[in-house]
DNA sequence: CTGAAAGCGCTAACAA
DNA sequence: TTGTTAGCGCTTTCAG
């Protein structure tokens, strides 16, 4: 900029004043583009954040890049940011709740402006300590208890419970879950639909058909043979993520039983995949612009007036039916 | 840090020095510590970096924040770079040129100490000159022509040719491939080995059996659904990237034509998809941990010594025979 | 509309 | 080992 300020003859103040959208005159504008061009300057916004005490920028912390519906629902929640000037820092902590500690205290020596976070559990006053500096957090997919912040979440009691029922009215009475982590509050949710609609309906609950897995592949595939292998074995299994859908699917491939006809399957997440797999499967689909959206717009609310009141936002999931639900024999 | 100063009764200097793992007094060491622990001290990573000209942040561009080929790559390439202090603010540009220009710009301003970069194609020129600027350039998957920098890239040509042969061999004579876009070098070398190996067998090539696809699902599907409306059409396609490979099995599912006996299909990326569906699909695997760590070591290596010359590593890619691939009748 | 000057939080060179 | 000081590139008063 001192460049600029040398070779345009103006002063520090007046290049800096136009950079950020000042008025000069017409002149002294065009040379100062001028200049901008030919030094092919480009503001250094390390020096710009010290003064200003804002990095425009927000930080994104989740499980892994490995997650489809992270990475998908983060692509959203960029794009609403970077149309509000923000950029992002996303950091993944790859389920280990020693690094997400890690990538949470590198967010702040980076002087984030906000913060959203897909968090372990395992965070808590991490976590409770940043927002009692005032640095805007929103917690994405699943909450914490007590914490005093925004949120977005799906409704996963009511979609939980609007798979079982729907289940138990094609005729299952023995129906398998297989859960995220229980730390997670959208894994006790979703159990908790599953639980109810078994009291609703009367059905016994047998504590061997449910499962809580790690929601990668390998555990859904290690569950369902689990599951398989029980002498009573379950007519349909509801899987609450995508990865783990996956793994159960291959469980039953290599089982060699078939869907729907010997067992039914409700998966999670991921549109395209049931498009592919034949039977076409059933899965609950969450809204991830929605989401995604909603999480950007928190920050950015929160941030352009820290006093309003937190809000949890709780989104609707749809459960999309398809050819992998029968009657059980 | 002025504050610790105050509380420690030393002066910034020395702060500084310890935090930076100088040497201090034990007593004074332990009354640092404490102070640190009292006030929450962070570093400001701003302003270290604004004194030191080091962000200690890699910036990455990658096309897509749902191509599972990128975020996973850049899983691993995140996880080294941390290893060494680096930090990365991954980008994505949604497969456009322009927003991809706008984030080079954004990473720049941003001070980024070096960029990873899966480039559309069309930013020759902006990649160009932050190469001429002396920070390092990384090159992933597709190179760039006449860009004298470090890339990461597959044998693209070898493995293409080794599918070829592998379906000719079985008697294929009629090969169609859905290429991704003709700006792509990835994406020519795979059609130049498709199209050696139809040199060398002296087989006819048909241009109706060669498809430029845009890398996602849908396209997969238009392209495939073409290829099988020919009157003459192909009894094998070789689909070279994961999304369009689920396009091209949905179109197959939806025509009610049957893999392998129908038509024989070799896929892309992704290990867990074959695993899934029926009959489990061949596909080429690209060593995804070993493109990310390396990419990760160009930078890191090009940081500490600017003067190596650059490097263009060539990795091989494995082709896993499944039972997607039958002897035409 | 423009210029001068202070200072954001930190590091590094030098002096003590 | 510790303290002092200048200055990184920018913004932002306050005068002019």
């Amino acid at each position: 900029m001192k460049d600029i300020a040398k070779y345009t003859g103006l002063s520090l103040g007046t290049i800096s004043k136009y950079i950020n959208g000042g008025k000069v005159r017409e002149k002294n504008r065009k040379l100062i583009d001028k200049a901008i061009r030919e030094l092919d300057f480009k503001v250094n916004e390390m020096a710009r954040g010290l003064k200003t005490n804002e990095s425009k920028t927000i930080g994104i912390i989740i499980p892994s890049m490995k997650n489809y519906f992270c990475t998908h629902l983060m692509s959203y929640t960029e794009m609403y940011l970077s149309k509000f000037g923000y950029s992002v820092i996303i950091c993944n902590y790859r389920e280990d709740p020693k690094v997400e500690r890690e990538k949470i205290n590198l967010l702040m020596k980076k002087q984030v402006d906000g913060l959203i976070v897909v968090p372990s559990g395992e965070t808590i006053s991490e976590i409770q300590e940043i927002i009692l500096k005032k640095i805007p957090v929103v917690l994405v997919d699943r909450i914490l208890p007590d914490m005093q912040c925004d949120a977005v979440v799906v409704n996963n009691f009511d979609i939980s419970k609007k798979v079982v029922e729907t289940l138990v009215e094609r005729g299952h009475k023995r129906i398998a879950i297989i859960c995220g982590p229980k730390k997670v509050s959208t894994a006790k949710e979703r159990l908790n639909g599953f639980l109810e609609m078994h009291k609703k309906y009367h059905l016994e609950v047998d504590e061997k058909l449910i499962k809580f897995g790690d929601y990668y592949m390998h555990s859904g595939f290690m569950l369902c043979k689990d599951l398989l292998s029980l002498e009573n074995r379950p007519s349909a299994i509801f899987v609450t993520n995508y990865d783990m859908t996956l793994g159960v699917i291959q469980a039953i491939n290599e089982a060699n039983i078939k869907i729907p006809s010997d067992i039914s399957v409700v998966g999670f997440d991921n549109l395209p995949i049931f498009k592919v797999i034949k039977p076409s499967l059933s899965i609950v689909s969450q809204p991830m612009k929605e989401l995604g959206d909603y999480v950007a717009k928190l920050v950015i609310d929160r941030l352009n007036d820290p006093t309003i009141p937190t809000k949890v936002i709780k989104l609707e999931a749809e459960f999309i039916m398809k050819d992998s639900i029968s009657t059980p024999n």
